[in-house]
DNA sequence: CGCTACTTTGATATTTTTCAATCTTGGTGG
DNA sequence: CCACCAAGATTGAAAAATATCAAAGTAGCG
């Protein structure tokens, strides 16, 4: 019994990636093998953190990887401007600490408690470097991550907020827990400024794009942080109409 | 003679990337090592194509990746309401074919007259197995890439339609051919109707920045594909004005 | 040297941002 | 357990910017 709960929570989560090369159908299985998630989990420390945490900030010294295993943390920038542009959200089984010349590019905040595990990044290379396969499971990992933000970079730029959100809420919901959702409820832990942060939008066109959706019966907020979705052939609608 | 003009032209282009980890001032350093240049090359095909020619559609069997050695590819995705969107601009160092469960996720067309690297990517990958070395400095080369996408994504966000162009002109100096380049001139060898597709544009607010940033003396359209920038601190602040 | 594709320019319509005021709600402490 | 407070969210009205529609102008290529 101790022996199971140690499998439990003494490993790295699995990561979340499609591959590049054709595979079987099998499109959003987990990267890592039971054994990499153990060595991941050897050089590694698992970090509880409540809500609001400051993980790391942009230009610091990139000491770490982090992976997701529980809750929601957000990368971000703060622009000259004042304005915070919301790189991306990460869930369980992401990977974030994204680093250039040793330094963050952007900060981290935990948006919900969190549980990560932080990864010293020079005994990640050596780890990477004795396990060929493990590094070709991290090139999957960033690959991936780089045709979300193309994807969302596509998407961003449709004009219509409402569209804009529709899309978001979209993307959520792939995020969501199958077990906790029930129905159709996507929860959406982030503040509205958040939302705005990631889709290019101001605070008061989020919450305008949120009170159209609803309006027009396609979403039901039913409070800030969860959506329940009405109509999901019209959602698709919108999402698609890009 | 002959030899030497073999080992010339007989290798992949090295990459182009800033490592993520601290490194030495070099920060625009090839990424390749001869040897693995001309590993590459063996089991690629050089391929010259004139402007315009489409080098794969979306969607379509992913079965090679390529490295550009001289001109300019777009990478784009045809939208529903028939917009292109342009995802990426690729100069000599770079990689594309950008794939999904076997599939590309782009398509991706010559703007210039280009020569191509094609590399099988079945093979490409027993290369990567075999040389743990390669295959890291393809993950800094994807993770470069992701860097870029993101920073992007921010970029495209500032409101203003003149900052934006003045921020493309600025990334298109990055990699303007410094021995061809002389003075200050910028050359934009992709259409008008490009450059809208990734600033999210339309391709008249586009003509109407331009026209505006000469109006402001800070750039001097020698002819479409050329811009000269006439007052660098002015652009520079324009740039930074996110 | 002419055609065709690409650009520019103008006027109007649509949409979002901005500024400002008000409303909610989750957390805290009495 | 309830009231209060402050951060976050909503709503309204006006201003600013880009998209769209339309027409005319350029220029590169065969």
């Amino acid at each position: 019994m101790k022996r199971s709960f140690a499998s439990a929570v003494a490993k790295v989560p699995p990561l979340r990636a499609v591959p590049f090369l054709k595979s079987i159908p099998q499109t959003d299985a987990p990267l890592l093998t039971d054994r990499q998630r153990e060595e991941l989990a050897r050089i590694g420390v698992r970090l509880r953190l409540s809500a609001r945490t400051l993980i790391y900030r942009e230009d610091s010294a990139a000491q770490w990887v982090f992976a997701v295993a529980e809750g929601v943390v957000k990368s971000y920038r703060e622009l000259p401007s004042g304005k915070r542009a919301v790189s991306a959200f990460l869930f369980p089984r992401d990977l974030f600490g994204l680093a250039e010349n040793g330094r963050y590019v952007n900060s981290a905040q935990a948006i919900t408690r969190v549980t990560l595990y932080r990864l010293p990044m020079n005994e990640l290379s050596v780890l990477l470097k004795h396990d060929g396969d493990l590094q070709f499971k991290f090139l999957v990992k960033v690959t991936h991550e780089l045709r979300a933000s193309q994807r969302r970079a596509i998407l961003v730029n449709r004009r219509d907020a409402a569209g804009r959100l529709a899309m978001f809420i979209a993307l959520m919901e792939e995020h969501a827990d199958r077990a906790v959702e029930d129905g159709r409820a996507v929860p959406l832990p982030m503040t509205r400024s958040d939302v705005a942060g990631f889709l290019g939008l101001s605070l008061e066109s989020v919450s305008r794009a949120a009170a159209e959706l609803e309006r027009r019966g396609i979403v039901k907020f039913e409070s800030r942080h969860l959506a329940r979705i009405l109509d999901r052939v019209r959602l698709a609608r919108l999402v698609a109409a890009v």
